[in-house]
DNA sequence: AACCCAATGTGACATAGTCACAGACAAACT
DNA sequence: AGTTTGTCTGTGACTATGTCACATTGGGTT
């Protein structure tokens, strides 16, 4: 149950369609919900696992990812404030195992509800069929993006994307390993050490242990669309 | 509206689902629904398009897949009898465009639903939630499962696992030309036959114009796994 | 036979992934 | 200051995959 009226704030400004509802269901989620945190590196769920609850997330971010037998991974999607993981919902909806591994990045405070609350509001509340499908249907699409990806396009233009997509025009210096980033691109270290080098080479970036700086933005991103 | 007898038998013993709710569901389903017939090569939803139907299939195949622009494509998974374009229903239900192109294969016989009561019966039906919402959970386990196979594993074995899975003890020849293979793995063509002539030089296949005979199930069936 | 067209073969090259290391840097300890 | 330790990055050799530009083949048509 959540009662300290921050934390009802915080979780009624984050899920908007909460509040659009009822008095009723809006005192029946918070009294069925629970807080939980997690900490950076904590597993949210393993490849295979059942999922029994629904986490809506207040803040924080994690990742969710596939692992392959050779160590590689690539990340399929991260969540972050005002979302949930879908592919739980979809598995407590269809009873499926949860294809993939989800794991705590940024310190994460969620709502969590036990899964069969879940079924049972889908079937009385438009908002929360509306807020679900929705995350279904994102999610769908950012996979199918990634299919994309990771099947058409080549590695450099991937990475130039990656980098122009993880930095501002104020923050020009990304934090970050070159494994951390063959891990997100579903690659390894070594080709992304290799393309790094050579964007270096040309004067577009200029890499240090752990951080890349963005010297030419602007060629960076015609790479990444070529 | 369906009202066709044999019709509607077909209907009821393909989606058992509606046979379950009560007669008012049912009747409402007959009502609003109306039979469309795609022959191969037909184009059911365009990269881009809006949907506005949602197609529950009785009979034939229809193929959805992404296009790169080289050419390529990839093809990310098939809906056939008791199925119903899911990437369509949460189109539908989320209002994004579609994300991919959707051909019929063999003639499809649909019952054909404007996207509106789709939203209606979810709301009202808890078969229909479950109908839809394992579908959607289906796919999305498909796609991510067609990631793993795409980033992880190697060629050779996706193409001998594709051999395997589209041949059987009493059929083993198959009826495929290279391309069609390459547009389904998401490879070139060049690719696969050359990966087909190295089985053949091993003994595992016997290839011919538009066709692949298996002469060795067991060995292709292990350099799947590996 | 002569022709056409889809299907397949081929070699050269570019890009990507793997493996086995070597080196380089930062923080902690002595 | 030196040493150690663990993480991060660099490199070369090799294999796998994708691309391009053609050549060739097989089977049906005229």
């Amino acid at each position: 149950m959540i009662s300290d009226s921050s934390t009802i704030d915080q979780v009624l400004s984050t899920f908007t369609f909460l509040g659009q509802g009822d008095d009723a269901g809006r005192k029946r989620f918070l009294q069925s919900a629970s807080m939980a945190r997690l900490e950076p590196g904590q597993f949210i769920c393993h490849q295979g696992a059942e999922c029994a609850h629904l986490a809506l997330v207040l803040s924080g971010t994690a990742r969710v990812y596939k692992l392959g037998e050779n160590g590689r991974e690539i990340t399929l999607y991260r969540i972050g404030r005002g979302e949930s993981c879908i592919l739980t919902a979809s598995c407590i909806l269809s009873q499926l195992p949860f294809p993939a591994v989800a794991v705590c990045e940024e310190t994460v405070e969620a709502a969590v509800i036990p899964a069969g609350l879940i079924r049972q509001w889908l079937a009385e509340s438009a908002l929360w069929r509306d807020y679900v499908f929705g995350l279904v249907a994102h999610r769908m699409a950012d996979i199918i993006s990634l299919v994309e990806e990771v099947v058409f396009r080549r590695m450099d233009q991937r990475i130039a994307d990656y980098l122009v997509q993880h930095s501002s025009d104020d923050k020009q210096r990304i934090e970050i390993t070159h494994q951390l980033m063959a891990s997100d691109l579903g690659t390894s270290r070594e080709v992304v050490s290799r393309i790094l080098k050579d964007f270096e080479s040309r004067g577009l970036i200029r890499v240090a242990r752990g951080s890349v700086e963005i010297m030419e933005g602007e060629q960076l991103q015609a790479r990444a669309l070529q």
